[in-house]
Order: C-alpha cells, then sequence, then structure tokens
DNA sequence: ACAAAAGTGTTGTTACTACACCCATGG
DNA sequence: CCATGGGTGTAGTAACAACACTTTTGT
C-alpha cells in the first residue's frame, strides 16, 4: 500500500475532517473564503477552511467551532452538508474523508478574517488544494437549486433590501440575469418575504424611493417542494 | 466522557462506516432491505446493511462491497450518497460517524438475500436499531424528490414496462395516486422514455393490449433542472 | 421638463391536471 | 356486444417571462 506509507502506515481507520465553503455576496460577485496553506502538501495553494473533530462533537458542530476561528460564527445565517469525499488520493499521503459543507454569511457584512484568508470570486478561482476546486463548484450548484425552490436567499441578502438589492444578489449567486419585477412576484407569493412598510431614500440622480422588504423567516423552507407530479388536489 | 468508556476510550478520531437504505418496489409497496441484529446494542431490532471501509477504497466502492454480501451488485441500478450522521450518540458507547447512500433495485427482480435480512415497507417499519429508521425516512424524501424532476424512475422500474406498471412503481415511491395518462405525457416530452415498438397481451378480462416503453438512459439525468428563475431565454 | 429608478398591469406561454371520449381485445 | 383495460383529445389552470406603462423622486 504505498500511498499509506509516509503517515498512516498501520492505520486501519480514516482520518475525518469537516470542511466548510462560506459564500457571501461581495462586489455584486458571489465569493468564497479560502485559506492560503503555508505547509506542504499544496503550500501557497488555496484550500477551504475546516479541520479535525473532538469527542462528543458533531460534524456540524465542529466545523462551526472551527469557522469561528476565521469568520464570527453568528455571521454564518445557513449552513448545510454538502457530502463527504473519501477518494483515497484526495490527500497525499494520508487517509482521510472530509465532510464538506455549505456556509451562507449575508451581503454587507464584513467580517474579520485573518491575514491568510480571503475572499476570491467562486467563478474565478485560483489553484485550489486537494479536491477543494470541486467541493466549492458543487457548493455552488447547490446553492443555485436552493435559490429556485426554497427561501435560501434569505442568508445571502442583508436583513432588509430594495427588490434591485435582492436582484444582485440573485444575479451574483445564479450568474445570469434577474428581473426584480417578476422576482418580487414570485418571492411575494410564496409568503418569502414581505414588505417592511419602509422606502429607501434615492440616490443623487433621483428615482422613485424603492420599497424595503425583508424575510419572512430566517430558516431553510421549502416553497416550491414538487417541481411536478404533486399530489392530487 | 462516560460514553466512550466501554470500548473507545482514549480514541481521538472517529470510526466510520457506509450504510445503504436499498429500495425496491415489492408487491405494489415501497419497501427497504434491513438486516436483524443478532448482538447488542440494538439485538432484535432492525437495521440497515454496511460495514466499516478498508484502506484504498471510496465509500462508494465500501457500501458496494458490502451490499454484495446482501443483495448482488449488479442488481442495484443506482446508488447515490444521501449524508453523513455524526451525532455522538447514535452508537452507544462507540464514537462512529456513518455515511448512508440510497440504493434502488429495479422491480420484478427477486435477490438471493441472507436468511437474516428482510424487505420491510417503508411506510410501515418495524423498530430499527441506532438512526436508521431516520435514514430510512430520508431516502425515501430524496427519491420522492428526484422523482419528480429526474429520471430516476428507470432504477425502480423493470427494464421495459407498460405505463399501469410505471404507474404502480410512482405510486408505491410517492404515496398517491398518479395518472398514467399525464405520467406517460410528462417523461415522453422530456425524452425519459421511449417506446419500444412491442405491445403487452391483456390479461384473461380482456383489455387493449398496452405498449411497451422503456427508459432512454440508465444514468441519472436532471430531467427538470430549475423549477422557476430559469435563464433568461 | 426631463432623466432616473421603482413599481404595476397585461399578454403570452408553458407545463401541467382533470376528464371526457375513443380503441382493441377477451368472453 | 359488452366489459375491461389502454390510449388520445381537449379544456382549464397555475406559475411564470416579457414588456409596455405609470409613479415618484432629484436636478
Amino acid at each position: 500500500m504505498p500511498q499509506f506509507s509516509t503517515v498512516d502506515s498501520g492505520r486501519h481507520s480514516p482520518a475525518h475532517i469537516a470542511l466548510a465553503a462560506v459564500f457571501q455576496v461581495r462586489d455584486a460577485r458571489l465569493q468564497v473564503l479560502l485559506w492560503e496553506r503555508g505547509r506542504e502538501p499544496f503550500r501557497g495553494a488555496w484550500s477551504l477552511p475546516g479541520g479535525t473533530l473532538v469527542p462528543n462533537e458533531t460534524l456540524e458542530r465542529s466545523i462551526l467551532r472551527h469557522l469561528a476561528m476565521k469568520v464570527d460564527v453568528r455571521e454564518v445565517a445557513h449552513l448545510e452538508q454538502l457530502g463527504t469525499w473519501s477518494e483515497p488520493d484526495r490527500h497525499p499521503g494520508h487517509w482521510e474523508l472530509a465532510t464538506a459543507y455549505l456556509g451562507l454569511v449575508p451581503r454587507g457584512i464584513d467580517p474579520r478574517v485573518p491575514p491568510d484568508t480571503r475572499w476570491h470570486a467562486v467563478d474565478d478561482l485560483p489553484a485550489t488544494a486537494f479536491d477543494h476546486g470541486t467541493i466549492v463548484l458543487g457548493a455552488r450548484e447547490r446553492l443555485r437549486g436552493k435559490l429556485s425552490y426554497s427561501n435560501i436567499g434569505f442568508a445571502l441578502a442583508s436583513e432588509t433590501f430594495t427588490l434591485a438589492e435582492l436582484r444582485d444578489v440573485y444575479e451574483a449567486a445564479l450568474g445570469y440575469d434577474v428581473s426584480a419585477t417578476n422576482l418580487k412576484r414570485i418571492l411575494l407569493r410564496r409568503g418569502a418575504i414581505e414588505a417592511t412598510g419602509e422606502r429607501r431614500a434615492p440616490g443623487p440622480a433621483g428615482g422613485r424611493p424603492a420599497e424595503v422588504f425583508r424575510f419572512g423567516t430566517t430558516r431553510l423552507e421549502v416553497t416550491d417542494p414538487f417541481a411536478v407530479l404533486r399530489p392530487p388536489m
């Protein structure tokens, strides 16, 4: 078994870490928080934050604990498990499984992050370590799907927002043009967003003041559960 | 750390197993293959087949290897990862993570299974061991969602089928009435099924001979990718 | 008055559901 | 010729996209 000789010879059970792809819309682009590795393997490449479990801890609590060192946990508005990667050669010379999470941070917050971490646009990733590039792209696909049939936008939008702002968030995450007009009607009819009654003052060039909205809940709800084959009645 | 004292005191990293909820439509009901435990804990309760990884093996290959001892692997038409369960007390006295898979066996096959395993209707589960009852129900929800927006029916239907037969499969998995008329049009328009040109002879009571269909591919394809918020044009 | 930004009304389309009706076979 | 099971035709509908139009502001 040559590939286990360096570190793990004799080991009968794999190591296990939790990772997170933390997304935020920054500068009108979907970005992910990456950490620049200081050690081999993959020194200088960018990797997802995470680390090992300690006893009596779930994977979810573990990734939240590790994230607390990179980004304030209270700022992660949504966290969900993506899957577990188990290719034997995903980590050179080390048998390690990784369970990856998708984390979302609302727009407008600027978390204090350590100097060796940086936000990177998901559609322009740098060289990534291990299989982390694949994981980031998988996380984006999960997010794109859920934007369509759930209220997950609450975790990317700021607490209150105009519809133009919400459209910008959706466009950044989906990667194509979205109509604010129709987005409003979809989310209102589903009961996902509600008007606050406030208005946002227009910019220096004038314009009608925008209504201010908020998401009704800050927990994931599937608002359009079945695409087709709905139950009768 | 009282809960780790029996087996794992001093262990710094969790054990890991792969499990599978293998579903098949039998007697017009969605059923799952369960194994009756002969040992404590949960002696006499029913559990999902699976087991530990060996070095140089992915989770997927591991669960296929374990299933080969319960049900012929070639009969599993579809396999996908559901998630990893990590509650510290999910296994009494033992720190163990479990990655669960959904497996589907086409209708009509009757795999030879060992005497300590049995098929159980998913909507009438017996007492289950560990968190396996939760996993089975989660697997059913995953299946129900995918039946709606993908061609996953190929893995539950027999190789060729009439539309009445396919409707029965969908009804068993979804748990509500489905119209064969409309099911046909949905799956034909999406290009998921195609007519073979053959016909099925009617039963003793007569009736028009049924057209015979097949699924075009035996690989999962998302046939209705976005419920709403489709890309423009 | 006019440009800018936001909101509303309306039409058309698609992809379904529901149901009436028609077709082919066995007894 | 009728019961049985399968297939087709068609109307109704919900949820959306597209776009013209209206409203409210700043200069």
